[in-house]
DNA sequence: TGTTTTTTGTGCGATACGGTACACAAATAC
DNA sequence: GTATTTGTGTACCGTATCGCACAAAAAACA
């Protein structure tokens, strides 16, 4: 994939009039209110600005540019789940931050959107196995950058990381699902809170 | 709606064909591997033995016809639930053979559908209130019969009866989430058995 | 300046989709 | 037996969809 107009050193042809991290991220705003599915790629192409014939030459059919918004979104994700749990703070404090942030993200209006893994990619899987490889990529990512958590933390080994780690992933998963379904961001706050120290028991 | 052939006093036309328990069940077979969005009327119409025109008079359109599905499947499952729970057995032992039983449907051969409401129904929530609404009924209804049947327990207060329910509900949601991304049941099943004991302390 | 390379944007074509009209069939009511 | 009601199945309509062909445009290269 190219960078289109980034500070790359300009290639041959006609430069390109978008920046890539820009239709993405427009493109990722229809992709997590309709689902994959839904979306057509007149809407997307209209959301990125773009005509579709742009988009099929830069990210191929609209499985491609799924599966591109995805991983881009995600490596996002877990960057900054990394540098949440990488901060200050105890291991409580660092989750409850990641919970917190995770709820703003999901509750955003106007759609409540939840997370784009959770409430969009999982309905494609069966139909569509290379969506289902990328999710599962980054939820063993978001996976493995909670269990090193844990494991530098001070907690007992009773409840293994890697045990601890699956249990924050599934209260995120739990919120991203109710998220979606229009919980209030109050209640999963509340929620999130109750089970932290559950999981740093 | 209407019972269609079953056991109800003949009304004055001409009878239908079909099983109204039956259809609902055959186009829950589509709606679960492909999700609502991509599920076509014509293939649902196949899978039921209908003519689209037969479908449209007996549920209406699409959306209505995935409501039915959504509220039949989830009535059933709310009943399974409820059975168990009632069941005998500590409620360490009830609530590990919801988990198995749920595992067992979620993973089934060849799709690995998860559920229906946290697989397919939450990614319609945006553009769909009244799918959105009937799986919030559903989930409440899970979460109040789990509710049920820790009150009913021996177990102590400190977790209150609605805050295991929501644990407990969470853990659903990441094994639903998981199965359709492709989990191992042995592996699932690990997770549930880890997860059981901290519920329950 | 002319050539080459790449992107842009209009426009098209083939298909699939959701939903319905209409004539026929099968049952009950009178 | 006739009328009435309800379900079935073919056939259809208008629309939206995806994906691409093709010419114009904008840059680097020679």
């Amino acid at each position: 994939m190219r960078n289109g107009t980034e500070i790359t050193k300009r290639s041959r042809g006609r430069p390109r009039a978008f920046i890539t991290a820009e239709v993405l991220d427009r493109v990722r705003t229809v992709f997590l209110e309709k689902g994959f599915a839904a979306a057509s790629v007149d809407e997307l192409a209209a959301a990125a600005r773009l005509n579709r014939p742009s988009l099929y030459a830069a990210f191929g059919d609209k499985e491609q540019l799924y599966i591109h918004t995805l991983r881009f979104y995600g490596q996002k994700s877990v960057e900054g789940l990394d540098a949440v749990l990488a901060g200050p703070g105890t291991i409580e404090q660092r989750l409850s931050k990641v919970y917190k942030l995770a709820i703003d993200l999901y509750t955003a209006p106007p759609h409540r959107p939840g997370c784009m893994i959770v409430g969009t990619a999982a309905v494609e899987s069966p139909t569509h196995p290379k969506i289902a490889v990328v999710a599962n990529e980054l939820l063993v990512a978001i996976e493995k950058s909670l269990e090193r958590a844990f494991a530098a933390s001070d907690l007992g080994r009773d409840p293994s990381p890697a045990a601890r780690a699956r249990m924050a992933g599934a209260i995120m998963h739990s919120i991203a699902i109710r998220a979606r379904l229009g919980a209030k961001a109050a209640d999963l706050r509340a929620f999130a809170a109750s089970m932290v120290p559950v999981i740093c028991r």
